[in-house]
DNA sequence: TAGAAACCCTGAAGTAACTACAGAGTCAAG
DNA sequence: CTTGACTCTGTAGTTACTTCAGGGTTTCTA
């Protein structure tokens, strides 16, 4: 099959497949005659592969160690586990960095409640101040 | 100041500095004879309330709007209120959408709990099945 | 069978919010 | 007067794509 209906099979664009096989995550198929690519069978499944961890927010990085996992050490899957394990410890991070900061994003909103001037505005003067505690450390999770 | 001190002051880089200046939400200082940028206390004053909104995760768009609002509407802080109300709404959704991977990635993790091998593996077979629902629409939070 | 619409190709640039250079100039201390 | 710490500009890299320009190919229709 042609680009398209891969893409349109899977959800995404043309531009998104060539981007995975630009990325190493979708190996590169055949070419016809006029030089477009043909797609089998197994380039669905390793799409749909894709596709699904990408739904699941997993990086391209966390996406390759799964795919080698598959083709370099097929008789083991720790590996795998472990990397799911990782992810999600990722996404735990990330709910407790959100909630923390909802936290406070609502407290700073309670601090006006009615119009008036903005200078006057608790909101601004807290956010003038010095006392706004870091809750996240960024970077570590690419959520 | 120089922007080495000012960098310190705020926990930043002096690189992050010129990059706001570059992006419009720290006006430029006057420059000393050797061209090296010259702050005072409203530019310290601006770079911590930039400073406290990224702490808060709102995106540069979002940072606009607020100084906009103090620049152009001093007399009105409905503004700043709307635009917090949104960012809360943003945080809130983003949250949901994590638990509902989480939940996800729990279930998946689940359909191995032993080392075997990759290719009889119920997490590598879930990933390749066309029925992992996407719970998030991405692209709305910035988050 | 010709022409148009729909599809495909490559390569480059844009997105967000920085970080990390490279290569050069400035300033303070010893 | 030289060393080291600091600063300057401009460019490229990061993530996971999207968008665009300027082509070629295929397929449908008149």
């Amino acid at each position: 099959m042609k680009i398209g209906e891969l893409a349109r099979m899977q959800g995404c664009t043309p531009e998104t497949i060539r981007f995975y096989e630009k990325a190493g995550l979708l190996p590169a198929p055949v070419r016809t005659e006029g030089n477009y690519r043909h797609y089998d069978e197994e380039h669905v499944q390793r799409l749909r592969f894709i596709r699904n961890c990408r739904i699941l927010d997993m990086s391209h990085d966390e996406i390759r160690t799964l795919l080698k996992a598959n083709d370099e050490t097929p008789d083991d899957c720790q590996p795998v586990n472990r990397s799911i394990d990782a992810h999600i410890a990722h996404v735990e991070t990330r709910i407790r960095e959100l909630t923390q900061l909802k936290t406070q994003l609502t407290r700073l909103r309670q601090r006006c409640t009615v119009a008036h001037e903005v200078k006057n505005c608790g909101i601004f003067q807290a956010l003038q101040t010095a006392d706004i505690p870091d809750p996240h450390v960024h970077g570590h999770t690419h959520l």
